[in-house]
DNA sequence: CAGTATCCAGTCGGATACTG
DNA sequence: CAGTATCCGACTGGATACTG
C-alpha cells in the first residue's frame, strides 16, 4: 500500500504536515481502521478478522496485516500447526491508535447528517 | 462521549465503523489534510493556497476544495472582478475538524521514530 | 487455514491547453 | 486569476489459482 509517489520530496516547512501524510497513508484507509478496530478487543485469526471486516478481499487483507505489522501496529503469532494457525494482536503501540480512532468516530457521527445534508444542498 | 456498546444489539463496532469509513474517504486525504490545516489560520485565495499546499496540481486543489465545499467544510467566496478572486474558508464545521487534526499530528509526532524504528528492523 | 502470485479493469492524478 | 476539459500513464485492488 503506502508507496513512494511522485510528489515533491522536500517543502521548507511542512513538518507536522509531513508527520501527520505518513500517519494517514497509513491510517486513513478504510481496511486499516476496520482491522485496527477489530483488534482493539483483542487477538484474532486472519479468516475471523476477514469474516468480521466486511467486504476486504482475501488479498487486501494481507496486505493490510503486513502493512501494520511492517509499522509495529500489529504483531503476527503463526503456529506450526496442521491446519496453519495465525493470530494478529495490536501492540502497544496499535492499543495506543485506538482512542485517536474513537475521537474521529464521535466526530463522524456527531457530524455526518451536517455532512450529508450539506452533500445534498450541493448536489440539487 | 462515545458510549458505544450501550446499544449495539447484533455487530459490537459495526456502525462507528461505517461513519468513520465516511470521514476518512473525506479526510484521509492528503491533500483535504493539507487545505484544512492551511485554511485553518484564515481565509485564503486559490493561489495562495496552491502556493501554500506544496506539490498539488492545480487539478487537485480544484477537486479537493470542490470536495470540501460539497461537504460544508469550506465556503467558497467568489468576487466578480477583472481579475477574477476567490476566497476560501473553513466553516464552522470545517474548524470543528482542527482539534482532530492536531491530535493526529501529535501521535504522529510522538510515535514516527518509533514506526520508522519498527520498518527498519521488519525490512532489513 | 494462511499466504503468495498473476492478471487485468477501474480509478487516480499530473500535464497540458483552453475559457471567462 | 480561477476554473474546466482532455489525455494518458501509474497505481489500486478484486478475482482467481496455486502452495505449504
Amino acid at each position: 500500500m503506502s508507496s513512494a509517489k511522485t510528489n515533491a520530496p522536500s517543502s521548507p516547512d511542512a513538518k507536522p504536515c509531513k508527520a501527520l501524510g505518513n500517519i494517514l497513508d497509513r491510517v486513513g484507509d478504510k481496511w486499516t481502521v476496520m482491522v485496527v478496530g477489530n483488534l482493539s478487543n483483542g487477538p484474532m485469526r486472519f479468516n475471523a478478522l476477514q469474516r468480521a471486516v466486511a467486504g476486504v478481499s482475501h488479498r487486501m487483507l494481507t496486505l493490510t496485516l503486513r502493512g501494520l505489522e511492517r509499522d509495529g501496529l500489529v504483531r503476527r503469532t503463526a503456529f506450526a500447526t496442521v491446519p496453519p494457525r495465525v493470530d494478529y494482536e495490536l501492540t502497544a503501540l496499535g492499543h495506543s491508535l485506538k482512542p485517536l480512532l474513537e475521537v474521529l468516530a464521535e466526530w463522524a457521527k456527531t457530524n455526518q447528517v451536517a455532512i450529508e445534508h450539506a452533500r445534498e444542498l450541493f448536489d440539487q
